[in-house]
DNA sequence: TGGAAAATAAGACGGTCGTCCTAATTTGTC
DNA sequence: GACAAATTAGGACGACCGTCTTATTTTCCA
């Protein structure tokens, strides 16, 4: 059936703007305007702010997690899954050059407010990571395969947050070419650890 | 004479507080309560609460401008320069870990407020970007410095936005090491185009 | 030492915030 | 079609925000 109910809107409409304007900078008001109902009937769905920035983060975790359990059954080797990855900052340029990575921002905010919901809006890193990590174990790097996951999201972190600040979209292609030779390189080390002798 | 006034200590109590709790969220009483003065008092000194934020980003890019000054006279070769710069992110670890990069921060918070002193806090970027630019080229890579700045300045970024999310000081050393050895690839490669014959 | 200038204290102001209560309306079921 | 439940609208509430005015205190120089 799937409807889509006034309590999916709210928070639809709460994710987008947490990530354009931020969490602390959005007001009931703005949610209520975006949605066009009264700001009294928040009360009925969500009793705190706080419980709405809850069901966006629980929104935004279900969403990424069904984008990388696509990505494992689409059947590509697992240096084309990261490749996906990567290629999220293509994907999303537009965007995060205006607004920045969803998941950095958000983290930083949080930190800085000392939010109670801290730990829940890290766990989309923690998705990320854990995710990389079974890929590049998967590729042959099991020993340093966390290290390689740290590595990667850091720099796609960099990129976003640079590519926002210069407004710079070719940045971002660039670095993210960048980060597939990186990626190439990791497999033939893996390769090359596997077979030394065959190496030329 | 360098007397410390007022103003000097409320621009410094601000600083802290914008870095630490973010611009938005730190109020007027909350710096008053800091330099330990009335809160009307700040009238006198700021007329609005952007003009404060100017004076903080004023007396960033001077702190910054000063300490890249230093690194210039103090003496060492291009790359030692720039290992200083990485290093930041050792020397300032614990700071980091829970309150991520000034820099950085400041920049993603502004952009989504839409605030009109973001361009001013981008130049807080540029200072870091335009010197690292400078040092490359001294490096013998003076074709593509401004992307090797760039792609430094990103990691950097990187790092300070995941070691804040996981709280983890043991992955910034980690990081920059990395970034250190990729600097010496960065130099090596510079000394092979000037005198490609004798590489061994 | 007296008096102008600089600096500070105290609080009023309109506005917005998150929260919460209550009445009206819509919806679904017998 | 009646009635209970679900949903919505509207607005009151206290608190805090940034701003601004005014009165008081301190500083400093003639």
């Amino acid at each position: 059936m799937s409807k889509t109910t006034t309590r999916d809107h709210i928070v639809e409409a709460a994710d987008q703007l947490f990530y354009r304007q931020g969490f602390e900078h959005t007001s009931f008001s703005h949610i209520a305007e975006a949605v066009q109902i009264s700001r009294g009937n928040f009360y009925y769905h969500f009793k705190t702010k706080d419980e709405i920035l809850d069901a966006v983060i629980g929104a935004r975790l279900a969403k990424t997690r069904a984008m990388l359990e696509q990505w494992d059954i689409e059947g590509k080797d697992p240096a084309g899954r990261i490749r996906c990855f990567i290629h999220i900052l293509v994907a999303n340029k537009a965007d995060i050059k205006r607004y920045g990575c969803p998941v950095g921002t958000l983290t930083s905010e949080l930190a800085k407010l000392n939010h109670v919901s801290q730990a829940q809006a890290n766990e989309l890193f923690t998705l990320f990571r854990t995710w990389l990590c079974r890929q590049f174990s998967l590729l042959g790097r099991a020993a340093d395969a966390d290290d390689l996951a740290m590595h990667l999201l850091a720099r796609s972190q960099g990129v976003a947050t640079l590519a926002s600040a210069f407004h710079d979209e070719k940045f971002i292609r660039q670095e993210v070419d960048a980060m597939c030779d990186w990626l190439s390189a990791c497999v033939r080390d893996a390769a090359d650890a596997r077979a030394p002798e065959q190496s030329v």
